[in-house]
DNA sequence: GCGACTTTGTGCCTCCCTTCACAAAGTCGT
DNA sequence: ACGACTTTGTGAAGGGAGGCACAAAGTCGC
């Protein structure tokens, strides 16, 4: 196995996608004070089977030792570390809408790493209030905010109608990172990274489950 | 190909997590006056390739026209069937935390026909405030939702620590499937679905991409 | 009516992800 | 010091999803 910085770069996004997952549950061992933990116990705290678990990590470098399993602290900051967790990743978020103030006053991030440095909209009406402590600010904050402070992830928690064009403003003044709340597909250049969470499609993803094993039922009768 | 309902029966889960997508662009279509429209068309509104498109829509039966395209209310309406979005899923949200109160707050669940029908918070201190015009109730009232209101989704926006009690209660009271926001690991037997989705994972994953690409950057140099 | 044209539906191929199964490597008891 | 035991790391196999390319099927102009 080659250095991790080498590895790290052929680590498959399916994998990746779990990495949180893992450092979530080593996180809740290492604050329950164990010290070392089998790729059994730990891939039964993230939901996924130990194989699976082992080959991921096996991305990454290795960090276990056998017959024993892996050191809790040590695994959780080579995986923070291989996610680029070391550094802080100021965020805003846009859209002063229920979501977005929820989003604004959710502590989650924080306890993460992910520091809240702005809260933003484009209505006059709204910049200027206060929400979860922290002003409002106008879109065209957003050039010095990723100038002077980093800004690097811009949280979209806008209409359907809006998040366009908020996303055409971030990526404008820099930001390579979007994490799309809004229904709609956001066209970006190539070098920037869009993530879309939405709660309709999760919800219409379950009903159609739902309704799956209703039918299946009613066949089986 | 057969009959609707027994193709439905196969479509693969990858299929279904993008039925959504379709159904939403195709509204989109239907709220411009649009009366027809090509896979590639359709394919580029819900951010997908056509190939792709024509072969999820294969999964559901033949509802295109070649040389033409597809009818927009009626693939809307076949794609609503399939879903299971003909009849209603009465919703209730457990937790009324920060989270909780934005997502009841939230006017996405009702536009694409999900109602909510009820709060709960297992707080006594909370039971009884009203939140977004409605009425904060305890956990003891699932059992009596479920029966006399077809309360079919629960919705955990509980702290971590709360969540697979709250659940628990859910598939004890008979929900079947479970939209989690918290960021655990739930157990459920195996009749019940639930799909998780968690703010600091994604931005994890986010920070993961940031940080690649600057990594790929300094390397480039 | 007929031929040129458009667009769907699908067979095939490829690639990636997941699972299986086991050798390698380390620990612990004696 | 050595052998039994535990657990990791990984090669190989299996399965599924996405993309390609084309035949099938329909429309439209003449």
């Amino acid at each position: 196995m080659s250095t991790a910085a080498a590895a790290r770069r052929g680590v498959p996004d399916a994998a990746v996608a779990r990495l949180p997952g893992y450092l979530r549950a080593l996180t809740a061992l290492a604050a329950a004070g164990t010290a070392s933990v089998s790729s059994e116990e730990l891939a039964a705290g993230a939901g996924v089977s130990s194989a699976m678990l082992r080959k991921d990590l096996s991305h990454l470098g290795s960090y276990g030792v056998r017959g024993v399993g892996y050191d809790v602290e040590r695994l959780a900051s080579e995986i923070a570390a291989a996610l680029g967790l070391t550094q802080d990743w100021p965020v805003a978020i846009v859209g002063m809408g229920n979501l977005g103030r929820a989003l604004a006053a959710y502590r989650g991030f924080a306890e993460r790493g992910f520091r809240v440095i702005a809260l933003l909209d484009h209505d006059e009406r709204i910049v200027g209030e206060e929400v979860a402590g922290c002003p409002v600010r106008p879109m065209s904050a957003l050039p010095e905010l990723v100038r002077e402070q980093g800004l690097a992830i811009g949280v979209i928690a806008t209409p359907p109608e809006g998040a366009q064009a908020a996303c055409d403003l971030l990526v404008e003044a820099g930001v390579r990172s979007v994490l799309n709340f809004a229904s709609v597909v956001l066209t970006v250049p190539d070098e920037v990274t869009v993530r879309r969470v939405d709660l309709s499609t999760e919800l219409q993803i379950l009903a159609f489950h739902g309704h799956r094993s209703a039918v299946d039922e009613a066949l089986a009768r």
